[in-house]
DNA sequence: TGGAGCGTAATTTTT
DNA sequence: TTACGCTCCA
């Protein structure tokens, strides 16, 4: 009864596509390729190494299922990131097979089963989403609840340690039980007031999208079997990182017919402190006594040398699966070791490198410096600077709280779940108007007594005696929202500005930026744009689902390969990209592996596995480099090579020691202190959307002509010249909706008059960008 | 109530 | 080095 939605009325009025036939799908591949493409029944396990043609695989072999009867709708794509999904979407499409198909990452696959059944899940409908900034305030307000002072354990550790629980389906009842120490004891009590305020507030954490799916699952038999039943083949990619709950989902929807197709690849797993099992893929067999397994060790990316350092590094770990790597490629440039006497000589000989590389030819796209940690980017930024070389960097969690952007999304998530504490009290006071902490206090404590949430508390404020002060600052408050509310009948990018407006954020942040602050509206505006396309692509456009949406984007979708400078970031950050030329930078200890693997509480293997994973992003050059010392949160370190170099071969390497000590370190000093600093500006004068998650939510990456240059600006100021105004194309702006003829709705990525003829680029949901000559394209302003 | 000023503690971050 | 949280004072 349950599962009627899902099975009946989806599956039928699909059509199968038929252009190019199956055979046509096991062409071009080598022969474990095809036999993973072309198994059809039963488990299979595919172990794939770096640069092995993966994707690839997945993909054929999706479309294959469809092209041999499999009609769409039974097939269930699982990925790890949005990006990840949306490129396997295209290229499934582009097989002419995607329609119908379900591919999603886990975590939107627990929304989409939430939303429909969220009754067996404590979930009322409109429920949010927490992110680890909201799960944090949360847990913050369960201790204060619960007395726990925050000295004696820290919010981020309690949430950790829910998060893990949750992980392993462990109720806070559970959690008790199993907690002997009286500290276990309190994160038991913190995590069950935690529980309580969730589902008062109606909302869910990042780890309930998966523990309650596979809670769901395992109390209703019968939902399973139907899901299962619909889902006849199963595939999912990145299996080593899944974790507990993630492998019962997989399990629960495959136990029918068992064909389950997992690809991933064991020395790839580093993320294995945020709770993925290497396990499940180490023990896929066991699971599993009937599953084939595919291995695809022909690497198509590496040069040999390169492939050489990396097989022999991580033959290293124990913990794995045998894989022999190879390549048909040359064996290429020795790959080079390089050791300095201090870090700001790294980044400097880094920095001449790329220069002398791109002067022979190369572009600056072609170049990528991976670390452990992100701090570590700083004095490669230096570097880059000092010499004009355009960089992008890849940063994490910088981007992940812009302020403006989550204040504004409060107030929406307040206008669709009132119930939502935590988006309230965010708002509450945001702009100002006088609701301080005393207030605050007082309305939370009024909320716990009477066990409501605080919108109730203020709804009815003038009831309460001890709030009487505080009333002529609440009721304005509550009356903006009653207002606001109504907004919520608009299209979302309507409401979005509504909310701007009569919040008065808007005013805030023009204020801020009219006396010389950051352009924190641009990035605001940027939300509304990013909210109307979102309503121009989305079948049925409203504010929850934008909502959702949002939560679950990431800033792992926003790396862009393709821009023609050079890229810096993270180890982790590089998993499934490739670049020319690498250099992996800071392999001390300490960094690489981390203190914190050292210490005990980490893995040695994954650090490991993390040097592999930078190595094998490597197609022909490869630069391992440390340093005898460096600057480390602005104090000098002593530092020592990594215990990593000792696993990597002598042959095909080269090592190189520009360790000449300091007065070598001095010269490079002077040199390049009086080097002109042309035109760079301070990061944070930045109102780059890319660095709020949510602009690149909808693919509405920013790039115009001049733009390659990233955030430092190395260039006489480029010519972003306006035309003049007469031009009929005067209105048309970045981030502008227009609609074109054939593809549809459209976004202005960059815009570039000039005096005959006005070219911009415009990127479509489905096609991407394309550049029009304005005057020429068959394409006009959108009108609403 | 809210801003300034000081002390403290710092991985990685698919969702 | 930097960012955040807390305390203190206007």
């Amino acid at each position: 009864m349950l599962v009627r939605t899902l099975d009946a009325s989806s599956i039928s009025g699909y059509t199968r596509c038929m252009n190019g036939s199956a055979a046509d799908l096991l062409k071009n591949l080598n022969e474990p390729q095809r036999q993973a493409v072309s198994h059809r029944d039963g488990p299979l396990l595919v172990l794939a190494g770096p640069g092995s043609g993966k994707t690839r695989v997945i993909t054929r072999r999706a479309a294959h299922l469809v092209r041999t009867g499999v009609p769409t709708p039974n097939i269930l794509a699982i990925t790890f990131t949005n990006k990840a999904a949306d490129e396997m979407r295209r290229r499934i499409d582009e097989l002419g097979v995607a329609r119908g198909m379900w591919v999603y990452t886990f975590h939107a696959l627990g929304v989409r089963l939430l939303r429909e059944f969220g009754s067996l899940a404590r979930v009322r409908p409109g429920f949010t989403i927490y992110d680890v900034d909201d799960q944090i305030r949360l847990v913050k307000e369960a201790m204060d609840h619960a007395q726990v002072p925050e000295a004696s354990l820290k919010a981020e550790q309690i949430q950790h340690r829910i998060s893990r629980a949750k992980n392993q389906l462990q109720t806070p009842e559970a959690f008790a039980r199993s907690a002997n120490f009286s500290e276990g004891r309190m994160v038991a009590g913190v995590y069950a007031e935690y529980e309580r305020r969730l589902e008062r507030n109606n909302a869910v954490d990042f780890d309930d999208l998966l523990m309650r799916i596979a809670v769901m699952l395992r109390d209703y038999p019968d939902l399973a079997e139907s899901l299962g039943r619909r889902f006849r083949y199963l595939l999912i990619d990145e299996y080593q990182d899944t974790n507990h709950a993630q492998y019962l989902i997989a399990r629960y929807l495959s136990q029918h017919h068992r064909n389950i197709c997992v690809t991933g690849d064991p020395d790839q797993s580093i993320y294995g402190w945020r709770g993925a099992d290497l396990n499940n893929i180490l023990e896929f067999e066991r699971d599993y006594p009937d599953a084939k397994v595919v291995r695809l060790e022909e690497n198509y990316r590496s040069t040999q040398r390169v492939l050489h350092v990396a097989d022999t590094l991580i033959s290293a770990n124990a913990r794995r699966k045998h894989k022999k790597l190879f390549t048909a490629n040359a064996p290429g440039a020795p790959v080079r070791l390089w050791n300095f006497y201090e870090g700001r000589d790294e980044a400097n000989r880094i920095a001449e490198t790329i220069s002398r590389l791109r002067a022979g030819g190369r572009g600056y796209g072609d170049f990528a410096i991976m670390y452990r940690v992100n701090a570590l980017s700083r004095g490669l930024e230096e570097a880059m600077r000092n010499r004009g070389i355009p960089y992008r960097i890849a940063r994490g969690v910088e981007f992940y709280n812009r302020k403006e952007i989550k204040d504004t999304l409060a107030y929406l998530h307040v206008l669709v779940n009132p119930d939502d504490d935590i988006a309230l009290l965010r708002i509450i006071n945001t702009p100002t108007r006088g609701i301080g902490k005393t207030t605050i206090d007082r309305l939370k404590l009024l909320a716990a007594e009477q066990r409501t949430t605080l919108m109730n508390v203020l709804a009815n404020v003038s009831a309460f005696p001890e709030m009487r002060v505080s009333a002529p600052k609440i009721l304005p408050f509550v009356a903006l929202l009653g207002r606001m509310r109504e907004a919520l009948e608009k299209p979302v990018s309507e409401c979005v500005s509504a909310v701007l407006s009569m919040s008065g954020l808007e005013d805030d942040l023009r204020k801020e930026h009219e006396s010389g602050g950051e352009d924190r509206l641009a990035n605001v505006q940027e939300l509304v744009s990013a909210a109307g396309v979102y309503e121009a692509e989305a079948l049925e456009p409203g504010i929850a689902e934008f909502l959702s949406r949002i939560s679950l984007t990431s800033d792992q979708d926003a790396i862009d390969a393709g821009a023609s400078s050079v890229l810096m970031l993270s180890l982790h950050a590089a998993k499934g990209l490739e670049f020319p030329i690498v250099f992996v930078v800071g392999i001390e200890q300490g960094l690489l592996p981390h203190d914190r693997a050292l210490a005990g509480d980490g893995d040695i293997e994954e650090e490991r596995r993390l040097l592999f994973v930078g190595v094998t992003r490597a197609q022909e050059e490869l630069y391992l480099t440390h340093a005898r010392q460096r600057l480390i949160r602005g104090a000098l370190t002593p530092r020592s090579p990594s215990q990593f170099l000792k696993n990597l071969p002598h042959d095909g390497l080269e090592a190189q020691d520009f360790d000449d000590g300091p007065r070598a370190s001095a010269d490079y000093d002077e040199e390049h202190s009086q080097a002109p600093r042309r035109g760079w500006q301070p990061r944070s004068g930045f109102a780059d959307p890319t660095h709020s998650k949510n602009m690149r939510l909808f693919a509405a990456r920013r790039r115009r002509p001049g733009d390659e240059f990233g955030e430092n600006e190395l260039n006489i100021p480029a010519p972003q010249v306006q035309p003049p105004a007469a031009s009929r194309f005067a209105d048309w702006k970045i981030g502008t909706l227009v609609q074109h003829k054939e593809y549809g709705v459209g976004q202005v990525q960059w815009i570039q008059p000039s005096a005959e003829q006005t070219r911009a680029g415009i990127k479509f949901p489905r096609v991407g960008e394309k550049t029009f000559i304005l005057e020429k394209a068959p394409i006009q302003l959108l009108k609403r």
